[in-house]
DNA sequence: GAATTAATTAAACGTTCGTTTTATTATTGC
DNA sequence: GCAATAATAAAACGAACGTTTAATTAATTC
């Protein structure tokens, strides 16, 4: 009936962050309840609103540091002064391997964002935009160089981007393919759609040479 | 405090049936109340009652429904003794175009999949793999005789229909792009995706010959 | 070791939810 | 035009919800 022993905040808090994460990728953000997420981290309900004030606020920190992670994520790997087919590379890989490796995050960021606040929800939605768009900006610039032949930049942005996080879907890690397998085949698909060239790809390919080769 | 003049049940239903994929898809089915329903369709909260005897077996509706209306229309649109291209144009068109006319429902279709009790979740799936399975069937094919060349069918299928699908999450009628439009260039996307020979596409193509010839 | 602060429980609050019950009126069939 | 039935309203039910308040104990500070 009050504090117990061996109780620590960080610890507390980081067991809800990922709790909540599983439970609203599982059932839903509005179908989990805080006593359920509660009974989840082991405490109870009321323990919950020392670190999160509302449960919209809980779901906005979660899909914030989603965001936060991706974007940086991406910045770490972007390469710099690399052509087209090098930079859509790293951007596909970097792209799959994060969603792949943070499934549940991304659920939660794709599917509850009509349970902010439209505040709120402009702020994610500004945090997305920036990160697609270094794509449009790479298909622009490897159209624009004729290395690849698009018919609409946008378009085929989204196209991509909506078929790579497609793949948290159907994936199950330790399954039939590894991450590597899935991602190597993406790339390929990818830059069949984009129209790149075979010799460009194929000089800047950073792994699985062989196999990929033959793809084209 | 009873029946109302003019009432009619089969309309009320058909009322209920839209109303309800309307407000599902812009707020969730968990979020939306039977009230909240009652309310924009003109009746009392018990009154849905008389048409659906829970609110998920609502939802089971609208969702099997859909998906038997996407099951016709591939079979009304199927072309028969074609060859792999022209098959994959058919499914390709026919798929963009089901569901960028059925936004909403496609929405609740794909996203409230968790809201079902597990056996309505596993007929819904049951017919959802089988249309998915049609594609699987049509790339095989196209492997074998060497149309196509495909990594991993399997993969590319999901691959192919999470970008097609995810159409409808950015798509809004009326603005830069026509149905049709967005339609060509998928096909464009989708044939360059699969490797397909620019001559059988190019003898197969059923609309938009110039300026997707120009695309490849 | 006393005072302070951090972490938590237990209980309750008002609201809303899906659903049921009962009564009432409009329409239809004969 | 009268009985049967279809279509609704009004009110209520118990349960669950997000959240708040107050009390209580563990850990820390000096």
């Amino acid at each position: 009936m009050a504090r117990t022993a061996g109780s620590d905040g960080e610890k507390t808090e980081a067991t809800i962050r990922e709790a909540a994460v599983n439970l609203i990728a599982r059932f839903g953000y509005e179908a989990m309840s805080m006593r359920q997420l509660a009974a989840e981290v082991g405490v109870q309900a009321a323990a919950l609103y020392r670190y999160f004030p509302t449960k919209e606020e809980l779901l906005f920190t979660l899909m914030r540091e989603h965001m936060e992670g991706l974007t940086e994520a991406w910045e770490t790997a972007r390469p710099v002064n690399a052509d087209p087919v090098q930079r859509l590379s790293a951007y596909v890989e970097n792209h799959i391997t994060f969603h792949i490796e943070r499934r549940h995050a991304t659920h939660v960021s794709n599917m509850e964002l009509r349970s902010l606040s439209p505040e709120r929800l402009t702020q994610i939605l500004r945090m997305r935009t920036a990160y697609e768009k270094e794509l449009r900006t790479i298909l622009r610039d490897g159209a624009e160089t004729g290395t690849f032949s698009i018919d609409d930049t946008g378009l085929t942005a989204m196209a991509l981007i909506q078929m790579m996080t497609g793949v948290i879907v159907w994936f199950r890690p330790g399954e039939r393919l590894s991450i590597a397998e899935v991602t190597t085949t993406y790339l390929s698909m990818t830059m069949r759609l984009v129209g790149a060239k075979i010799d460009a790809y194929g000089a800047a390919r950073p792994f699985g040479r062989a196999k990929d080769a033959a793809a084209f």
